[in-house]
This record gives structure tokens, C-alpha cells and sequence, in this order.
DNA sequence: TTGAAAAACGGAGGCTACCTCCGTATAGTA
DNA sequence: TACTATACGGAGGTAGCCTCCGTTTTTCAA
């Protein structure tokens, strides 16, 4: 891949998140070109169909939270790693309501992606969250996959408030940490 | 509302219902119009908006499926009752499958609708269930709206085949009979 | 460093679908 | 029957999707 092509690629994928937010899954893909500031070719030559760039939207989305993961072991005791990788997790999913339809249907007509990137998603929380249980800051019976299944869900519904859920992780954090636990 | 009208009403409602069925929810609004023979600007006259015209199927599909419980208490005896309203039933929630997506956006906009149309749909249920517990041929540990929960949620999913659907409705309903009951 | 091939860019333009507008047709009514 | 309110239909304006191709940029061998 040529360089600017990757610069192109680079500025397509960011563009597409920042408008896919603001208007939803069916904002114009002129618009996503004029705010990568690329023509609708470059676009189209990129990601043929909407579809190819809510799915690298999405890929891009994932692959930052698996590094929070990483980060979040790499720089912070135990505790404060579950806590920061929990947020990264909520700010993720929540993003995700403006095009949940459209990401149900990449995911319809690719099974496979939603499985592989479920999975990656899983193998960080468990990274983050089996160390904090070695390490005895949360309770040793919950996994990973129960913790992305009880927060994704919530967070994707179109009814959850912003307040709601900053009210909600806070609750759910004191039930996932290790009774009498400090800071 | 004049004859005319109401013919061409019901015309457009029929023909977006077998055209949505056929192409999904995004089929063009001309294509509606083709089908119930009338000019585009008499649809866009009765439906301003595509949501309305899905809506009104919508609603359409419920009313049939209460006139259908309706008539399965009046002309069937208890059980068959039940067999007839729970077929109709998955028939009902498995065409819902090719518009989803455009369900879900009519729901989000209007929550009192999806409300009033399920309790419809609850209250239908309990009418035909209700009357086969207290003739005996149904456990009488289950509620109307146990059943829908169960039967819509696994007939609008997109990986649920004909012949699951075929094969998984009869053990349901053997299932729900009283044990030791024929015919 | 240079020049030519390969790769990528951009946006004009064709296409299709959405929706409005208004002249024409028709149902209802006295 | 004649009149009026109502409804019809589809031409045409608008906008978004996508393709195509002349132009520009990058790469790389000499």
C-alpha cells in the first residue's frame, strides 16, 4: 500500500467515525469524504460499499479498546486497570447506537467478524480482569465474556441516558471488586 | 374518507406489505406504488413518510392476528385453538424479519405504539391460552406472554431457517400441552 | 538525480430514489 | 344533474450513490 494511500485510508476511517457519530449509520459517504477531505473516488475505492467502512470503522474501534487492554496491564496496578478498561469499554459500546443497524448488518452478512471480534474483545477483558482476580482485587466468581455480555447490551440500548449510565458502571465496579478492598 | 380513498388505502397497504416482504423494508416507495397500481403521489398523499407505511402494515398484521385468535376460540375446539393461533403466530413474526430494521426505527420513534400493539397481541394470547388451562389441555404454568416472548424473539432472528422454524414450533407445543392429553 | 511506470487521486456526471406540486378526474350531495 | 370537495397521478426538482477517466503523485531503476 502506497503512502498516501494508507494517509487516505487513515483520514477515511477517522472522518467516517466522527460523521457516523454525529448523523448516524446513513450519513452521506459525501460527507464522510469532505471531512477526510479526500473526493467521493478515494472513498469508493477504499470501501466500495457503506458496509466495508462502518466495518472498519468498527474493526478500528475494537482494536483500540484491545489496546487499552494492553496499556491498562501495562501501566496500572490491578484495580485501576479493570476500572479504566470498564470505561474504555462503556465509552466503545455507547458509540456504537448511532449505526447499530448497520453493524447488525455487516454482522448478517459476515457471521465470522462478529465472532473473531467478539472474541478479541473477551480475550482483553479476561486479560485485564483475570489478573485483577490472581491479584485478589475482584471476586474470583465472575468471567470476562459475563462482564462485556452485562455492559454491551446495556450500553447499545437506545433507552440508557448518559447519566445512567455514568450512575450504573460506578454500581457495577463496586459489585465486581473484592469485598472489603480499599482505593 | 372517500371510497376512493379508502380503496387506495387499502391497496397501497397490501402491496407494501408482499413488496416489503419480498425486497425488505428499503424497497423503493415507487415500487409499492407499481404494485398497488396507483400513482406515487397518492402514497405519499396517505403515507408522508416510509415509516408510516410500515407502521400501517404493521398494525395491519396485528389486527389479522387478533381477528385470528378470534376465530380460532369461536370455531375450533380448545387445543386445535391453539395450534392454529401459535402457527399464525410464527407466521406473523417471521415476515416481520425482512423489515426489522425499520420496525425497530418506528418503535424508537413512537415507544406507545410497540407498547399498544404487544399488549394486543398479549391479550389475543391469553384468550385462546387461557381458555385451553381451563379446559385442561394446557399446563397451567405458562402465561399468554410467555409464549410470544419465547416464539417472537426466536422467529425475527435472522439465523433461524424455515425448517427450524417448521421442526421447533410442534415441540414447543408439546411442551405446552397438558401431559397425557390426545389428539 | 531523473524519467517513466504504477498507483492513487478527485470530481464530473449518470443513475436512481425520494418527495412535491398542481392540473385533471371523480365521489358525494343537493 | 350540477357543483364542490376530495383524491388521483405522474412530471420534474433534489439529493445521494457510484463509476469512470484524465490528472497528479509516488516509487524505483538506471
Amino acid at each position: 500500500m502506497r503512502a498516501d494511500a494508507r494517509r487516505n485510508y487513515d483520514k477515511l476511517v477517522g472522518a467516517a467515525r466522527e460523521v457516523f457519530a454525529a448523523e448516524g449509520g446513513g450519513a452521506s459517504m459525501e460527507a464522510v469524504a469532505r471531512k477526510a477531505g479526500v473526493g467521493v473516488g478515494t472513498l469508493y475505492r477504499h470501501f466500495p460499499r457503506r458496509i466495508d467502512l462502518v466495518q472498519a470503522v468498527y474493526e478500528d474501534d475494537v482494536e483500540e479498546l484491545v489496546e487499552t487492554a494492553d496499556r491498562a496491564v501495562a501501566e496500572l496496578e490491578p484495580w485501576p486497570a479493570v476500572v479504566a478498561f470498564l470505561e474504555a469499554f462503556v465509552r466503545y459500546a455507547r458509540t456504537k447506537r448511532t449505526f447499530l443497524n448497520e453493524l447488525r448488518e455487516a454482522f448478517d452478512k459476515d457471521p465470522a467478524l462478529k465472532l473473531r471480534l467478539r472474541e478479541r474483545i473477551d480475550e482483553a477483558t479476561e486479560l485485564v480482569v483475570g489478573r485483577a482476580q490472581r491479584a485478589g482485587a475482584v471476586r474470583p466468581d465472575v468471567e470476562g465474556a459475563d462482564l462485556t455480555q452485562l455492559l454491551g447490551p446495556m450500553c447499545t440500548s437506545p433507552t440508557l441516558t448518559d447519566e445512567q449510565s455514568v450512575r450504573l458502571l460506578p454500581m457495577i465496579l463496586d459489585g465486581l471488586r473484592t469485598r472489603g478492598d480499599v482505593g
